[in-house]
DNA sequence: TGATATTAGTAAAACGTTTTAGTTGCGTTT
DNA sequence: AAACGCAACTAAAACGTTTTACTAATATCA
């Protein structure tokens, strides 16, 4: 019972070599430092017998690394963040990595404290879908010459790997969709946060509109504050398509958004069909399963982690010097609307 | 540029005190210690000015504990499991502890490794999901008199701490539901594990149809194998409704099980109405926006997270002695049916 | 045969902390 | 004026590894 678990030292005692010796073996290098096969059999014997696992808390402190990636985002219950994490955290372990995450609730306060964190345990690399606010921290990994790889948003003044998808292009595409199907009273749904991910859907919703043929009219786009709770946005969404009933399309710029979006439409009774067409962002089984079904911009989470995780395994591998890369994705309309 | 982090050593050489010193300061225990205000005050400017952060892996090394949480789950993009992580994230980081999860996939030999893994990093507690096979690992870590909670699912044999829900009766009321609104063919599809968790809620249903006006009729039964890919099970599915048209009433045992059951309903143009009831396992954003709304069973996310915390965080304040409690909680019958 | 290489191993420092057991100097007491 | 107590600090060990620089013994060679 409440054994302490074996140290190096207790296997080299019983095995009457040196912790070196055991340090050697553990670590392949038995052949490489003479260690004769005998001493090495004996000790792996004993090690398989007694059952040792190295202590990783004092690796790390002897080595400085961790074979530890920090991921950090908004929030791990949101199913992108999820599906990516759990993408990246597949490959990772493939190759021998570990991923240790953490939701910043989009608080820079927050943010900082888990960049130290991550720093103050020795992570070998990180991955962050960043807020603003926390340029500084970032920029000091950067100059500490550690792995970075910014995903989903991107702050701009940062020269850090990038791995994005174009979301202008998306809401371009997506607005201009309605145009030809004759939509002419196009409505964005978005959100109250200036950040580039979020500006640039909005900026390509209206390069698409000033691109066709009616003006842009800024009371259709509805900006929800940040992180208001879910009863409110329905009912402010709900005002809102109530105060503009000529709307026939709208795009919503969050998943989270679009789910209010169909509640709100579902209490007013205003039905989705081709009078009135809506396109979410971020695919889900959500809106696959909706009656009707509804289209989507859907973000190639695969293509994402990958890329991500490439990244990544070339800044550790480059030991020192970091080509910083760009990679921009890009997003697929799924149009369900026949 | 590419400073390596200051050490206790630096900051003590700057303020020309000792290592001790500056230890006693950064913990806290400079008064106790007797260090002089002036001597406290010198070392905390230069920390503030200069930017000091405990290495955490030393502290973990000399002290023996880590401050982190390992929470095991079968996999973090299940939003039942992103949901609950992200409340115990939230309730444990507001108690200075950091959560370190992964994904077992329900197979024992990564959940085996993972045990291993956060053992070897030193973690404080352990949060565990967990799956046959690994009632070994878990008992070695109960011998350790390491704080443990398992939740969701239960290992019989483990004299562990517990959170759950009962399965049996969520089960059990939600067929009575359905023989009361007069069904009379009664189906189950559920998978094709035996934990705990699933085979409760097939205990449940067979006893409420034998408490019930008809007989239990195994064919009734789908089991569906554990990670089967979604198309398959679609298929299968269909089958399984054709075959037996007398169906009126299916209750699914779990969330995934239930949307690839209603993409299935939906391509045979099978309509969930008062002649064909519906009742899903785990609620979700999916149920509530369906036409028509999908009854759910719904697990108490927050009050599963706040027992889960409330024990763990006994158990790490219990120094030693940790008695063995379990908690089961109810799921709720959201009938939306009408 | 003596010098040199090679084989097989080890001692000890270092990573950055915490903590135990001191040490030093000064003011009080007797 | 010796003894003591206390305030204010510090030296050094320890946590469990990795790694560098060694040593001792044997084998090889001219």
């Amino acid at each position: 019972m409440s054994e302490k678990a074996l140290s190096i030292k207790d296997i080299a005692k019983k095995a009457n070599v040196s912790i070196t010796t055991v340090s050697f073996i553990i670590n392949n290098k038995a052949i490489e430092k003479n260690i004769s096969a005998a001493v090495i059999e004996k000790v792996e014997k004993i090690i398989k017998e007694d059952g040792y696992t190295p202590n990783q808390v004092a690796r790390s402190l002897r080595t400085g690394n961790s074979k530890i990636i920090g991921l950090i985002v908004e929030d791990i219950s949101n199913p992108f963040f999820a599906g990516v994490a759990r993408l990246i955290e597949d490959k990772a372990y493939q190759k021998d990595y570990k991923i240790f995450y953490s939701s910043t609730e989009n608080d820079p306060v927050k943010a900082k404290a888990l960049i130290d964190l991550l720093k103050s345990r020795q992570v070998d690399a990180y991955i962050i879908s960043p807020i603003a606010g926390t340029e500084k921290e970032i920029q000091g990994l950067l100059d500490e010459k550690k792995p970075v790889v910014l995903f989903d948003r991107y702050l701009p003044g940062l020269d850090a790997s990038y791995v994005g998808v174009d979301h202008f292009k998306a809401s371009y595409e997506a607005t201009t969709h309605f145009l030809q199907q004759n939509k002419r009273n196009v409505a964005l749904v978005t959100v109250d946060l200036s950040v580039e991910q979020i500006t640039d859907r909005y900026a390509g919703y209206v390069q698409s509109i000033e691109d066709g043929p009616v003006s842009f009219r800024p009371e259709l786009v509805l900006k929800i504050p940040f992180n208001q709770n879910k009863a409110l946005t329905v009912d402010q969404l709900t005002q809102f398509f109530k105060a503009y009933p000529e709307i026939d399309a709208t795009l919503f710029a969050t998943n989270y958004l679009a789910v209010s979006g169909l509640i709100a439409l579902k209490k007013m009774n205003r039905k989705i069909d081709k009078d009135f067409k809506v396109i979410a962002y971020d695919d889900g089984e959500v809106f696959k399963l909706h009656t009707p079904e509804i289209s989507a911009v859907e973000q190639p989470l695969e293509e994402i982690a990958e890329n991500i995780v490439r990244l990544i395994f070339q800044q550790l591998s480059a030991k020192g010097k970091h080509p910083v890369q760009k990679v921009i994705l890009s997003s697929r309309l799924i149009d369900r609307s026949e």
